[in-house]
DNA sequence: ATAAGGCCTTTTGTCGACAATCTGCTTGTT
DNA sequence: AACAAGCAGATTGTCGACAAAAGGCCTTAT
């Protein structure tokens, strides 16, 4: 079995490459629907365009840009529209991977994830609503529970595929509001589902928990829309 | 939005090489489990390396290879637990898709999609349990109802990423049992749920199609055991 | 004034060669 | 005889340059 692209080390220049440039994307540092140049990231950067047409053609496969033949590469632009499919999905598959996570995740890696927990609790409570628990620490307990799936193509369609774009979304329109108590919550929740075995409860509590959070968002657009 | 790379014609050297390397892993005529090796498959499509690791970079996307940093590619090896989890999410996903596409398809795309359930009766009826139906004719009907959801990111990762691997499964386990005028009437039923705008029916039908298909290779994988 | 057409510049796609890394074998030692 | 170290061959990763295509700009005709 392959190991995920994001959590190995770079061990090659496209792949630092891949992880300098996704940073850039998702914290606006190059700015969501901007052309990309080849030339210019490859003097950026300081390697050839090789490795740098490496990294972008991952950088596709993880949504964070569009490449049209023979005109080149556009970082992706945000919509409520793209949103909205984005977590559509992301209920169904984080769902499924509950249940699957309660079907086969074993003692040792549920009890892991609950110390993650007790730790994301007391990160918590020293820095109060920080955003570093929204961006970083939710998706982390997200990202156990679909390894926690077994299903290598679900985790890495989530993982690798659509994690760097929720965390696009999710930074660039500064989520940092009042949920971050609510979800550790809801997190809790779930975890208890998973660990009783119960895969349906599970499920549906993490949609619950996905949609919930879709709404926070979605505010937050229509919110700075007016 | 950009079009799929798959429906697009080749208008470059990597497209064309794309198309040519997917046919050839999925037919089984480079067989699954070997060592691509790039030198070797530039000299037989007379290209250089460049355009062939683009194309690599493509098939590593649809799940047809897999690729180490500095060791290379290698052709997928099927298996029965891929098999499920490839299904298990086809299952998920498809669903998904018909209840999208029950909300969101305009009467002219259904009326288009009954169009084609009709032909494939006529072709099935001239030349019965051929094949060709269950190969093309099936993921054909899958394919559109997918479209329908309007759904980017599901569309991308169906029709795109694990589409082909679906083809694999099938034409190197030889497909052609007596399910086919059976798949014929579940898709008859599950497009007319989507015409009566039943999205939970088509959901449940889809998924009960896809179990059903699943089971059916299932049993071409143990007959082939035993 | 506007629209069509052709040039020019820039960008992307492809090529061949070089450098770095891995694999398998030989060789030497315990 | 078994194992480790080192070497040779081949393969992958990267580079710089060339070819082909797209986009912009100017000219020209209506």
């Amino acid at each position: 079995m392959v190991q995920s692209p994001v959590l190995r080390s770079p061990v090659t220049a496209s792949d630092r490459l891949l992880l300098e440039i996704q940073r850039a994307i998702v914290e606006g540092d190059i700015p969501a629907g901007s052309k990309i140049s080849e030339p210019e990231l490859a003097r950026r950067f300081q390697v050839s365009r090789a490795p740098l047409r490496e990294a972008l053609a991952r950088l596709e496969r993880c949504h964070l840009i569009e490449r049209l033949p023979n005109v080149g590469a556009r970082v992706v632009t945000l919509s409520v529209a793209g949103l909205l499919s984005l977590y559509q999905l992301r209920e169904e598959l984080e769902g499924l991977a509950c249940r699957l996570a309660a079907a086969h995740m074993d003692d040792q890696e549920i009890d892991e994830l609950k110390q993650l927990l007790e730790k994301h609790l007391s990160t918590q409570r020293v820095r109060d609503g920080e955003s570093y628990y929204q961006e970083e620490g939710d998706l982390d307990f997200h990202y156990r529970v679909i390894l926690g799936s077994k299903n290598s193509y679900l985790i890495n369609i989530l993982c690798d595929e659509l994690y760097f774009l929720v965390r696009m979304y999710r930074v660039q329109l500064g989520m940092n509001g009042p949920r971050v108590s609510r979800a550790f919550d809801e997190h809790k929740a779930i975890l208890n589902a998973i660990a009783n075995r119960d895969g349906e409860l599970a499920d549906l509590l993490m949609r619950r928990h996905i949609s919930a959070s879709r709404h926070n968002i979605e505010l937050q657009l229509k919110q700075m829309g007016t």
